[in-house]
DNA sequence: TTGGCTATTATGTATGCACATATTAAGCGG
DNA sequence: CCGCTTAATATGTGCATACATAATAGCCAA
């Protein structure tokens, strides 16, 4: 408990500063003082600090300090799961069916997101995930066949598109938008719902190294929450 | 570029793992071979390495040694601001109006979230945020007048609660919920929407050092989209 | 073969030091 | 009093080193 690891000192501070020792605004001692009072080394302060900064609660500049930030930006993290991994961490048994499977032309929006030519060829995938038989969500999904031609020998009804693709290409990077969006009438129809129903929804692009490779939309069903802690 | 600071080196090996140099699951070099490869200290390989853990794109174990994670979880990241600053921050002009400010007996749900006993005096408060007159997001919030019972003088007219708590109370924990709900006759009259319309939500309960502070339910406007990157 | 002990090894972490860099404060000439 | 230069200072970062700790491999005895 009283041991000077960086991990330890850190969370000294922290508390230092939830309970108002230092409020918001206000420069808190420098490293030097902080290191003689928690007896090490400056170096181990630093470390403490940094990570402070990095969670947004201090701020720190050369020469001016390190002040307590004014009104903090809250942070909230969520790991976003395979949605098997999601299923199965509550116990359910996880199933996937796949409703449609065309290669199509893409639609304006589409192509924008994957940087294609309008009209240009994909797979599309439509896919219900079921957690104990019952809809979970919702995947309506674009894949690039250019980048992952692949994927037209995979056997999605064992694999789902989202863990084949991961495969390929593991480190992808992404963006992702949480929205609510009503349910149309394939979504009610997929999802077991009435159409117009709020639905938590998720809309993701995937690329790597400048390569775009899918697009995708997943709704889930109706009263799915998303948590954190912050 | 070719500097040798643990940024640089800890992007050079993200990007070696992204191109499939060490498949998911693989070992990867130690770091001596790797400090050796980059001419440079164990320490900084660390460094890199480290970081690159808590993003979650490799796993650390002692002796064993570092491989690349085989399902890679990704992690979202969301600053959460104030809603003053988050319609600031898109140059339109922030207005809030308080629609309902009384003191009624907590009912259950509340009562639960706060750790109060059921029916004990809280604070209601229902505010509509508006960006350039037009409705934003509307919010119901409920403050255990226990842990913060200066809020009865605040000026809520013009600071709004979450900004007023955020100054009592600045460095608070809480949890964060986000999800769908269908706009109630309340939350459509407030935000100019249709009863039913799909409305991205976000539930946060607050607490600092075991004190449970206050719990909202937010409605953003039909068509509200939370972004990032990952 | 099995069980437990030990040596080995890769990562985890603290330290002292040196130097880099950004920013403020002080000094100074006009 | 202004604007520039210069010095002082807090943080940023890298390195060599030492030791801690966890996991593994190998060994030996029952």
């Amino acid at each position: 408990m009283n041991e000077r690891n960086h991990h330890s000192i850190r969370e000294a501070i922290r508390e230092r500063i939830a309970s108002g020792e230092w409020p918001p605004g206000s420069l808190m001692p420098g490293e030097v003082g902080l290191a003689e009072e928690y007896q090490c080394s400056r170096t181990t302060v630093n470390r403490a600090l940094q990570t402070l900064a990095e969670d947004g609660l201090i701020e720190r500049k050369r020469r001016a300090g390190t002040r307590v930030k004014d009104l903090p930006t809250k942070r909230a993290q969520f790991d976003i799961p395979i949605i098997r991994q999601e299923v199965e961490a509550t116990g359910r048994a996880y199933r996937a069916h796949v409703m449609l499977r065309e290669i199509t032309a893409a639609p304006d929006f589409v192509a924008a997101r994957l940087h294609l030519k309008t009209g240009a060829k994909v797979l599309r995938l439509q896919t219900v995930h079921l957690a104990a038989g019952h809809p979970h969500a919702f995947e309506d999904r674009w894949v690039n066949l250019d980048a992952a031609p692949g994927i037209l020998d995979a056997p999605l009804d064992q694999i789902s598109a989202n863990e084949w693709l991961l495969r390929q290409v593991p480190y992808s990077s992404g963006d992702v938008t949480f929205s609510a969006s009503p349910a149309g009438a394939m979504e009610a129809a997929a999802l077991e719902a009435r159409e117009g129903d709020a639905l938590f929804t998720i809309d993701r692009t995937t690329w790597n190294e400048g390569r775009y490779i899918t697009t995708m939309k997943l709704y889930y069903r109706p009263g799915h929450k998303l948590q954190t802690r912050l």
